[in-house]
DNA sequence: CGATCAATTGAGTGTGTTCAATGTCAGTGG
DNA sequence: CCACTGACATTGAACACACTCAATTGATCG
């Protein structure tokens, strides 16, 4: 059994009995497209892992590599550390989102996985997702959408960034977190909500606090958006639907 | 058998006699790792493409996704239109690099792949390739590696990318450049051969073509690098050996 | 309540962009 | 052989956007 220490709080719940039919980020989890017998399969390699309060990481940059981590509820930064020593955010992962991908194939995690909120995860050993990739081709094929998906996503940030200025960034960033938010809810909202601080989400579009700050509040003076702590309300409902996030 | 109508030329030839042990980039082609008994499964679905002539597509964006494509001889630009219609360069690709992966997962491809230079390809017909991996463990671990560093990279290239003013970034570039070109080789040099235009790398890089000039002439300058038409001379060689570029 | 960290606002600076002109080179046809 | 063409590359000048540095306000927690 894998016994993972998580920064300064030690050991996390192992519940063994949970399943993934019980699961409450079902409807979106990748794990759609089994059948029964598959999913049960699925289920017997499944830890659940939690609670991780905000601030805790659940890997850590230089941690073996192990496993990946579908996130059942609650939410996450990736984060690593660039030459300089500046901590940069590449990432934010919401329930029934997976990550770790970005360490597979090798054998340490190259960064971070921070909770923003208290947050469970599903832990899936990689060796014995592996092996029973072998046995089921539709999980095979799943994990390889996975993993297609990731690299267009990153692909489409890294093409797209170079164009759009400050305020453009921020609005398709908004409305793919909203994209996201409505697809883990199953119902459209114009209101985000964001659990991770305002300095993370700059870092995450490669720009300075207080640029950030300053398009958000410019955004806000043209109506675009309502501005506040952890939420912003979206008001222009129209453009940008199509923006590679995550 | 699939028939691949390529841009204005029409067929390509096909070989079906190639043998993966007589590719010239067989000592850095991504099936490294396997067995002889694995390579000739291998090597039984694997078809032979080329010439390309340079401006000829592999593939196209939006043709049907069906293979990954291992180049075995050439160099290869990734570029897909951005809305305003700009083409973005978000790769480059050499012999024994994998091209395609950017569109597992979905049922097109989701940029152009156009040859640079003459091109030789090899073709893997992604669906064989998946039954493959299901009876072969290597191979499903090979590729599951490819897409990971994928991963790694683009992400990388995000990350570094926000810190790094012009001439850094044209630096860790040519770094990256030659640095496989040297594992293509099995040789080291200081010399770039630059099959891309200059404005294909301002574009990859983020920049204008005025403004990766201006980083190179003052690069040149400040005594970096030797800079020409098609190739670029390092002179440094001490710094920038980490950047993720493709 | 003060301490600490996040967020905002302001003023001045710098890097890359934009627009326009010029230079270079390969290919083509007179 | 040389003038023409078109694509690529370079250079200059003015501008815009995001950065830097610094000060202020706001939120949270002991």
């Amino acid at each position: 059994m894998v016994q993972r220490t998580t920064g300064k709080t030690g050991l996390h719940l192992v519940d063994d009995k949970q399943d993934c039919v019980r699961c409450g980020s079902h409807h979106c989890c990748f794990r759609s497209g089994l059948d029964d017998d598959q999913m049960k399969a699925l289920t017997r390699i499944v830890r659940l892992r939690g609670p991780y309060k905000p601030g805790e990481a659940i890997f850590k940059i230089e941690d073996p590599f192990k496993s990946l981590f579908s996130i059942q509820s609650g939410a996450v930064k990736i984060e690593s550390i660039s030459q300089g020593g500046n901590r940069d955010v590449s990432g934010f992962y919401f329930s029934g989102e997976m990550t770790g991908i970005e360490s597979i194939g090798d054998a340490r995690y190259n960064n971070d996985a921070i909770a923003l909120e208290t947050t469970w995860v599903c832990e899936l050993p990689f060796h014995q997702l592996e092996l029973l990739c072998g046995v089921i081709p539709a999980l095979q094929r799943q994990i390889m959408i996975l993993l297609g998906e990731k690299i267009r996503r990153t692909n489409s940030m890294v093409v797209q960034g170079r164009h759009m200025k400050a305020e453009q960034r921020v609005m398709y960033f908004l409305h793919s977190l909203c994209r996201r938010e409505a697809i883990r809810h199953n119902l459209s909202s114009n209101k985000v909500h964001l659990p991770m601080t305002k300095g993370d989400i700059a870092s995450y579009l490669g720009l300075r606090p207080e640029s950030l700050s300053r398009a958000l509040t410019k955004l806000q003076r043209e109506g675009n958006i309502r501005n506040s702590a952890k939420q912003i309300e979206l008001l222009d409902r129209g453009v940008a639907y199509e923006f590679a996030c995550e």
